[in-house]
DNA sequence: TAAAGACGTGAATATACGTTCATGAATATC
DNA sequence: GATATTCATGAACGTATATTCACGTCTTTA
């Protein structure tokens, strides 16, 4: 009987499905157009999948769960929270220049593809969310961090700027903004580095205020 | 003769086609649904839009002059940065909770639709990225903000808070994604407040280390 | 009031795409 | 080497939808 597909060859279809899926998206990518992409028939894809969006997630778990894999190896260590951010922070960019099309795909679910791609992008979400909720807290304890916001907070936006990053970095769109903000030859490392400054200023309050304020509403002014 | 459709209604026809296109994106809305929302046969689409992507372009050009009506508005008077910023995040709110299908077009123009969408967009947020700018070069000469970076990237961390907090609100996905960080009853008052204190310190280095260190590098830990 | 012109209507058309299935090639078994 | 079995192939089918156009209706004009 004529092989199975091979482990890799399958790999080869997923990496094929999500590069088109990430570029406009479920509707736009065509069945056809990945077999080709793939090198396979349309049958092959019918086989391994019951059909499109079947295929669809297929390929939002393969590319969430190599996500999930880098946020899961820079785990925190006894370290300080900047050090951890500063981690983070490369381990997600090397991530994005090997993978960007994954970083598109997921920027692709964030406003289509229907309640179950939605909730499986939700758990890597939510596991990040805790993750990097329960880091900040940490520092707020250890006198590291402000203590005059909620930590939750505090991971939120600390994500939307990592996100906006990761964006910036492998979607079209993003890309050019940020070269309306920095110019042609975006320097990505620059960029990161000085989100670094930005989060620590963030993160922190003039020292004198730190812990004297736990409620600290509008302070004077900058 | 039976008279044409009155401006009114034309504006019906469009805020129906951004409302479809921005649950979906561009391929996923069918120009038969638009016509049933909008009240009209397909055939009105047609005499006022050579096509579908003609009418689309036409509905990005509508949502984002109102968007940019916005941000005119709101231009920056003579007052403190922060005061500016906070006017901008209310101002944006109301438009936000006023207008969701706006919000949620532009995001979904941030991965599909075109080169020409793109550029439509892309006037928008250069406006915005020369107008944050400056309010923030000024903001850096009158020594309320630290001179150690520079404006541009400071006016793009702040863009990109700007906008994530725009699509938490009105997006569906960043709206659960919201919900995994603060819980269900987001208070959408409380989180623009917050960011507004993030912003404040993000915005300013430790009083004492203003106009000191133009280049201050990393320094010590948080 | 009648004829002409302007305009909206929605069934009909063409096309693109998801999905299926009859076919044939490759491998295993004897 | 013959047969059976497994699997990929890609043309064919059905459906969805962008687009068109012959028609009907309403308004103007004389």
């Amino acid at each position: 009987m004529r092989k199975k597909l091979t482990e890799e060859k399958q790999l080869e279809i997923l990496e094929a499905g999500i590069a088109a899926f990430a570029e406009g998206g479920f509707h736009a990518a065509s069945m056809a157009e990945i077999a080709r992409r793939a090198g396979i028939s349309v049958g092959v894809l019918y086989k391994y999948y019951a059909n499109k969006e079947d295929f669809f997630r297929a390929c939002l778990r393969h590319s969430l769960a190599a996500l999930e894999r880098v946020l899961g190896e820079v785990t925190a260590r006894e370290e300080k929270l900047l050090t951890y951010a500063a981690r983070l922070l490369k381990e997600l960019r090397d991530f994005s220049r090997e993978h960007p099309s994954h970083i598109r795909l997921y920027h692709q679910i964030t406003n289509a593809g229907g309640a179950a791609a939605r909730r499986l992008a939700e758990e890597v979400e939510g596991a990040a969310a805790r993750l990097y909720t329960e880091v900040i807290a940490k520092a707020q304890a250890a006198g590291e961090v402000r203590r005059d916001m909620d930590p939750r907070l505090l991971a939120f936006f600390f994500d939307n700027l990592l996100m906006m990053l990761q964006f910036s970095c492998s979607c079209g769109y993003y890309r050019s903004r940020l070269a309306l903000y920095w110019g042609g030859a975006a320097e990505e490392e620059q960029v990161a580095e000085e989100l670094l400054k930005f989060l620590e200023s963030a993160f922190t309050l003039e020292r004198n205020q730190i812990d004297h304020r736990p409620k600290a509403g509008g302070r004077g002014n900058v």
